[in-house]
DNA sequence: CCTAAAAAGACTTAAACTGTCTTTTTAGGG
DNA sequence: CCCTAAAAAGACAGTTTAAGTCTTTTTAGG
C-alpha cells in the first residue's frame, strides 16, 4: 500500500537523468525515455507537467528538447514527486481542513498528519543533485 | 498520493471502536458497522481479514460477534493498517528484493527505504490502546 | 517549405476500488 | 429437531484510476 505510481516512479527516474547531463545543452526526451526505460509518450505527458511548474524548460522545433528549470540542487525529490503525483496525503483526512468531520475527536488524525510531514521532510531534503551523484 | 485506501479507514475505525467496548462482551457487528458509519457489508469483509490472522475473534449463531484477538496495547496500528492493505511499500523497488533491478546503482531507493522505515516506526508505536483513549 | 521536436487532446485497455447480493455454515434456544 | 441469529464465503457489478497509445497541432531551424 501507499504506493508510488509507475507516473511517479519514471517522472523521478526522468528527470534524474536529466540532472545528469551537462545543463547547458538540451536533451532530447528520446533519449531520456530510452536511458531510462520509458515509454516516450507516456514520458512526454510527465514532462510536460514539469514544464508547466517550471521544473523543466522545454525547447521546440529542430534542436529542441529540455533542460532543468533550476539548479539541481534547488530541485527536491518532494518537488518532482508531487509535481505528478499531487499533495502526500497518506489519508483523506489530511489533505484539507474540514475534509473530514472526525478530525476534532479522532484519535488517528495526528497519527497521519505525522507521517504526512515525515514524509515530506525526508522527501524535501533530498536533491537532484544528490541524486545524480555528480 | 499515497493514500490510504477507504477499506483501510474503515478497518481502522472498525477495530479502534471495538478496542472502546468492553472485552468480556462480543460486539454485533451491526453496532459497529453502525457506530463508525461504514456498510456493513463491506465491513464484514474487512472484519474476515482480522479474524483470519487472530486480530479478531469472532462467534458465529445467536450471541455471536466479535472481540478483540489480543489486549488493545498489544495491537497496533500497523498491523491493523498492513493486515487489510498488505505491506506498506512507497515504492515498488522496495517491496521486496530484487524487485527492482536499479536498486544496486539507484540512488533514490535508499530514500524510499527510508520512508519505509519512517512510516513503519510510527504506525508500529501507536497501539488499540492509545486510539481508544480508554 | 520541409523537417524535427514538443504540446495537446482524444481515446483505450486493464486493474483496482468500493461496494452489493446470495448462499452457506455455525450456534443457541425452545 | 426446528427456527432464528449471526458470521463466513463467494459471486457479481459499477465506478474510478492507472497506464498507456494515437493523432493532430504548434513551434522553430535550415
Amino acid at each position: 500500500m501507499m504506493e508510488l505510481t509507475r507516473k511517479g516512479e519514471y517522472a523521478v527516474r526522468g528527470i534524474v537523468y536529466l540532472a545528469t547531463r551537462p545543463g547547458d545543452r538540451v536533451c532530447l526526451l528520446s533519449e531520456i525515455a530510452e536511458a531510462v526505460d520509458v515509454p516516450q509518450t507516456f514520458l512526454a505527458k510527465i514532462f510536460q507537467q514539469f514544464s508547466k511548474i517550471g521544473l523543466v524548460r522545454s525547447y521546440r522545433g529542430t534542436g529542441g528538447g529540455f533542460v532543468l528549470g533550476r539548479p539541481p540542487e534547488n530541485i527536491s525529490l518532494l518537488e518532482v514527486v508531487e509535481a505528478v503525483e499531487g499533495p502526500i496525503t497518506p489519508n483523506r483526512c489530511v489533505s484539507a481542513p474540514g475534509e473530514c468531520d472526525r478530525s476534532s475527536f479522532c484519535k488517528v488524525h495526528p497519527v497521519w498528519v505525522d507521517v504526512q510531514a515525515r514524509i515530506r521532510d525526508i522527501l524535501a531534503s533530498v536533491t537532484l543533485k544528490d541524486l545524480s551523484g555528480r
